[in-house]
DNA sequence: CTTTTTTGTTGACAGTGTTAATTTAACAGT
DNA sequence: ACTGTTAAATTAACACTGTCAACAAAAAAG
């Protein structure tokens, strides 16, 4: 038994020896394009197929990749949080650092969003759905912070707040990082515009239910 | 002189029949994962190798296929528009057809957004730019309608304005695409909140510089 | 008609993901 | 210690891929 569960950490612990590998290459040898099976294992010391024990397909391989990318922008929103205090403040940090984070690791990027080999959902790993809901949880927390305090309206279901502004700074990050952003427009004027359109509008109470724009005048 | 016209017409007319053919295995055969060289030569009845004689790259066959999916999507958004007369209806419909051209065909918004093979922009041919840019265009020329009627304010730039909308609407259907709204939070729940607070907030004269927002209370 | 340029074909090379067959190593039971 | 059993790791092989070089066919230019 005790034999087992030994065994159990040392293939974790292998595992985890050939995602280093994977996340080596990945970060040296320029991206997704260069994390192959038979890269990795060359950087871990073992033959090209011995990967197979550990993930059952590449996608697996990259899932495991991507958990460790989300995870990795989670802290990075933490520790921008870190030293602020309102609610407010937390929020305007946490959307700035994940654009941040997202804009200056373009690679990091485009593994989580956009490699979407099989759009099967169903087959995202535990690992990489938790490491995602937590990366999300950390904007749903300060605005149900926000909320409790007082200091956000409550019109807005907080999960359905937090994927506004995951999708405006996803759009932001998703559209810069792939070179969209032409003409003469940068995303540094975007950036200001959409946080505070998104703060002022969705966290308070005003214009919870005007669906149609008047025309000023 | 008219010969020469004449040859390159015919050169432009082959190179349109590869196309079409990239075009039939991408639709029929499952997206950007089916489309190789080999596929879409055999699909147009030629060798494998002939396509290299229209197109230098694979990345630039793709350039075109994605300049065809921006003049759809360009289109679709159009055609929503025609039955608006004004600029607010008008930018609705716009956005509004854009989400849900881009929803009902994930394989088409995924070419034209999550293939990145180089992020070298100055390699985008000028086919897909001007495709690009004209599909942007649509946006910025109904917000300069609506600012020069004064349906709308003009203390944004149009281009940042239409800029803004597309990040929006970017953000939306890319995590859509991407399957990652998880949680009970659909797609939905999001559009409207979205375009309403991009619209109020942005084409409203109010607001134009709170940059801290005030706790409501 | 000859020469040159443009098109299309085939063969080849270096990669890739993936599976099957096979060897190596570590464990359990007697 | 010698089994038998099970897991791990390796190698060979298959069917692909993008890309290029060598070559044949055809068309255009002189």
């Amino acid at each position: 038994m005790a034999r087992k569960k030994q065994t159990d950490d040392q293939r974790a612990a292998r595992r985890e020896e050939i995602l280093d590998a994977a996340m080596h290459v990945f970060e040296t040898q320029g991206g997704i394009a260069a994390v192959s099976f038979r890269n990795v294992a060359a950087k871990a010391g073992i033959s090209y197929s011995a990967p197979y024990r550990y993930f059952t397909d590449k996608d697996d391989l990259l899932n495991a990749l991507r958990a460790r990318a989300f995870r990795w922008i989670e802290s990075e929103m933490k520790q921008a949080m870190k030293s602020k205090r309102s609610a407010t403040a937390k929020l305007e940090a946490l959307a700035r650092a994940y654009v941040t984070a997202g804009v200056s690791c373009p690679d990091r990027y485009e593994l989580m969003f956009f490699e979407l080999d099989n759009t099967d959902i169903a087959r995202n790993s535990l690992e990489l759905r938790a490491a995602k809901n937590d990366a999300l949880g950390v904007c749903t927390d300060v605005i149900i912070e926000g909320q409790e305090s007082g200091a956000f309206s409550d019109h807005l279901d907080p999960l359905v707040a937090s994927h506004l502004f995951w999708t405006g700074a996803h759009g932001l990050v998703s559209l810069e990082v792939s070179g969209q952003f032409v003409m003469g427009c940068t995303i540094d004027q975007l950036i200001a515009p959409l946080f505070q359109t998104l703060q002022s509008q969705i966290l308070n109470s005003e214009n919870q239910d005007s669906h149609t724009i008047a025309a000023n005048g």
